[in-house]
DNA sequence: ACTATAAGGTTTGATATCGAACCAAATGGA
DNA sequence: TCCATTTGGTTCGATATCAAACCTTATAGT
């Protein structure tokens, strides 16, 4: 093998660990959305049980474009997971007072609630997990996961 | 907040936690599958290219179950993935001599080039990451990783 | 002021994936 | 030997997502 820093591992390998990073990490993400999906009431998704989750903690009031920035999708996928919350009746769609383009995005209190809900909903699940994959270990990763999710988005 | 580790973060900090965890590794699986689709030639998905890549790194002659439990998906899907790289050319499908129910996938020469020619593709986009994401940092996470999708695999 | 360009949202067409239903072949008890 | 169950694969219907085209409103340069 390379014998230390001089040349960090060669391109071949530095690109094979790339992949199985990448293969990994889309075979999670994968299996946590299914599993999410199939416990989680109101026929409620991923996306769209993290934008309740995220009014409720960030705060509503965002407009759409804000909202994909933050989750990292484009304009067209949020406009379709907003268009199902509000179906369901979770969020309020009102217009932006100063830019006639724009909207703004509120929480109904049933769609706090379902927010809830939802979070009972997945405890039981979620219950399971720290005896085989303790909180500290997610700690630990998080900010080097946000740190690749950082350059994938500015590097676009 | 909770003294020290006499209890572990709260079950509502934990929930939080994890909730992050999988929200920015669903981020990158989604950013990280657009990008590769954008470069690859010949209409390559990741699940195919990674399939391709599986064949030459672990050898041919899989059976299609066996790809779909490697690769985490339901046998539906591998079908169709199968399906897609064979009507490329990029695999041959032969009957398994000792059991007329199953398959064996190989690949083709011109699968074993249009892997490499991936790989060509990609490495430009490749060499930008370590800059901002040394490899190091991607061995530091992936055993952690890969914990936490057997976790997901065993606990269906 | 005007016009060109940018920015916020929506719509459209394509596609990868899932779960469930289905078929065919293998396996294992009685 | 036969029937019930399991296992390998395919098909089907639904859906979340993307990219690109489009419309409308704002912004900036002249």
């Amino acid at each position: 093998m390379p014998s230390k820093l001089t040349k960090p591992p060669s391109t071949a390998e530095a690109a094979d660990l790339y992949f199985s990073l990448f293969l990994e990490i889309g075979i999670i993400a994968q299996l946590s959305g299914n599993r999410f999906q199939r416990v989680m009431p109101f026929g409620l998704t991923m996306a769209q049980f993290s934008l309740l989750n995220h009014c409720v903690r960030l705060g509503d009031g965002w407009t759409p474009m804000r909202l994909a920035a933050a989750f990292q999708v484009t304009k067209g996928t949020m406009t379709n997971t907003l268009q199902k919350l509000e179906a369901k009746g979770f969020i309020r769609v009102d217009p932006d007072a100063t830019d006639a383009r724009s909207k703004r995005i509120f929480l109904t209190p049933s769609g706090r609630s379902a927010r809830e809900a939802a979070l009972k909903a997945l405890e039981p699940e979620l219950a399971q997990l720290p005896a085989a994959f303790p909180p500290a270990l997610a700690a630990e990763i998080l900010p080097t996961l946000e740190r690749l999710r950082i350059w994938l988005d500015t590097n676009r």
